[in-house]
DNA sequence: CCTACCGATCGGTAGG
DNA sequence: CCTACCGATCGGTAGG
């Protein structure tokens, strides 16, 4: 690769960066390209040398951010741990992603209905795979005895819902780990909130 | 109250209805006031009798819906039932207003961010109230011996990460009513998903 | 990457 | 509630 692209490459994920932060703050229709281009330190009609579409944008920050939680999660499904260990680890490598990479995975998770036309497909899909493999590793877990026999559409519902709730209040500066906070979900939703016979 | 008056609040209420559809559709900012007008009947410039701005569209109906939450959970947090029944009923409530008044209720969590100036804060602070009723409702839960002795923030988060999800799946048309899915989830967060000893 | 600009659409207004 | 319109801003483009 030429130093040329290297350097067009880099500038390419500023903007990126610059539109996820954006997409993020203020949503994806309240973010203005001139906005976008004022971050990267250029002027709008510029950022066209770069991109061809203000979606396209959108469209990579989505996608990128689904492939992070689909590679953190795919060895996971696909590893020989039990059921239980599969759904902790899972569930850190969820809350992981979601702390490292929190404006993309904020963006993926609250702003990818703006993207229309073919690619909406796209993304549609991305998610339903990602569902589909935690579905795969809870259904396992019943089906093996680990879990108990519970329906397993509300045990997936009960899971999502802590994952993708956690990026409305997780602050990655704080002093609970991605993993911390994991296994503290993990470990309510194992046991329950009711008080064990004896306790 | 007059003919003439009640014919008018009947028209702001028809648009109001329509601004709930559409902002929960595609987003507030995505949506046009001319879009809104045009649901309604009428032209754009013809809108502007009935409101002052279309943020103002936006305010009402996040704090209807708030006012529609709160009013639901309040009898419940002051009542003097045990813990248990009291978080029952209480995810109840929400289920039931989410399901009852979907759109204003999507749009209520999920477009809000779009209110600037003085009323955001207004926005949050109803949000806040929500948010310390059922932290009080918890906190009563645990103190009282009927809860296990737990992480309080975590088992709110829990719950309103079950509560606050809902609306992305939920479909009122289905076979199941509020009712049976808070049911549901309840049970399973009282019980875990382990299976008991003996079991 | 900038200069200079396009047509379209935006939220909102004045006068009736 | 309509007609007729405003200035501002939008996403995007042509030529250098």
């Amino acid at each position: 690769m030429s130093k040329r692209t290297l350097l067009k490459q880099g500038r390419k994920q500023e903007i990126i960066n610059a539109a996820a932060a954006l997409f993020s703050d203020r949503g994806y229709h309240a973010t203005s390209v001139r906005a976008i281009a004022e971050e990267s330190g250029i002027l709008s009609g510029s950022l066209y040398a770069h991109i061809s579409h203000k979606e396209d944008l959108l469209f990579e920050i989505v996608m990128r951010s689904a492939g992070q939680f689909l590679e953190g999660l795919e060895p996971i499904v696909a590893s020989v741990m039990p059921p239980e260990e599969k759904l902790r680890h899972a569930l850190r490598s969820h809350l992981r992603v979601a702390a490292n990479a929190k404006v993309e995975a904020r963006v993926f998770l609250h702003e990818w209905r703006a993207i229309e036309g073919p690619r909406k497909q796209e993304v549609h899909d991305v998610r339903d795979k990602y569902e589909g493999l935690w579905e795969t590793l809870l259904g396992e877990g019943v089906r093996s005895g680990a879990f108990r026999d519970l329906d397993l559409t509300f045990v997936r519902l009960l899971i999502m819902s802590v994952a993708n709730w956690a990026y409305q209040w997780y602050d990655p500066a704080g002093t609970l780990s991605p993993e911390e906070v994991a296994d503290h979900f993990i470990d309510l939703i194992f046991d329950g909130i009711y008080p064990r016979s004896g306790e």
